[in-house]
DNA sequence: ATAAAATAGTTTATAATATAAAGTGATTTA
DNA sequence: TAAATCACTTTATATTATAAACTATTTTAT
């Protein structure tokens, strides 16, 4: 059982998901960002949006705060130390994994 | 809705699923691999991988040739050239979605 | 000789997950 | 003031991953 069961075994799958992905790695990248930005970004249904940033903020990786601008409900969202050593961690582990799975030879 | 959405909607799932991804990588690299070669190299259980390569070969990124070696049943799994293409458009299209959420600012 | 265990898988069932649809409560527009 | 819009959340459904159960042949043990 090669390393790449090992790299396959550890990859954490609440990152893995696309949106979450590209939610996580945007959110590294910047300071904050408000609800509305984040489905600009990622052309994902509101429904789709609120869920998995739940999930996100449920695992301790993004921080929420929920506030009124200009009369209207505003969640600004912001990745947390952990958010941002795991998706750091994460594309670590997906190097690898291409690394090894592309080295790998049968028998 | 900026272009990590294209990015998003165009990644194949069939390939981002890591089980596949790591089989689908590793045989990019390789004239062919066995069953149990590939179980080795992934850890899966013997049913889901026949399960992966159900889906993969389905999709014409694989091709399979059951034969009996030393009286037992072996199956050799082997890319297609589409196969070939796909894995390779696959991994751009991660570099770019990385690329381009980092690169994006909310606003 | 034959019952039990092992090999190399496939098929089926279940548990988890993504995603859309429907719902909420406030605000603005007609 | 009724209807539409905004910024979301909650619930339901459809898809998917994954393990469990099964099949068919072969080897090993008694």
């Amino acid at each position: 059982m090669s390393s790449v069961f090992a790299e396959l075994a550890s990859l954490d799958k609440l990152l893995h998901e696309p949106a979450r992905l590209a939610l996580m790695t945007a959110l590294s990248a910047c300071k904050s960002a408000d609800f509305l930005a984040l489905q600009r970004l990622t052309g994902l249904t509101s429904g789709n949006l609120s869920v998995q940033l739940s999930k996100l903020e449920e695992a301790g990786l993004i921080v929420t705060e929920k506030q009124f601008v200009a009369k209207r409900p505003n969640t600004r969202i912001q990745i947390t130390e952990k958010g941002r050593q795991v998706i750091e961690k994460y594309w670590r582990q997906l190097e690898s994994l291409r690394r090894d799975a592309q080295n790998w030879q049968p028998d």
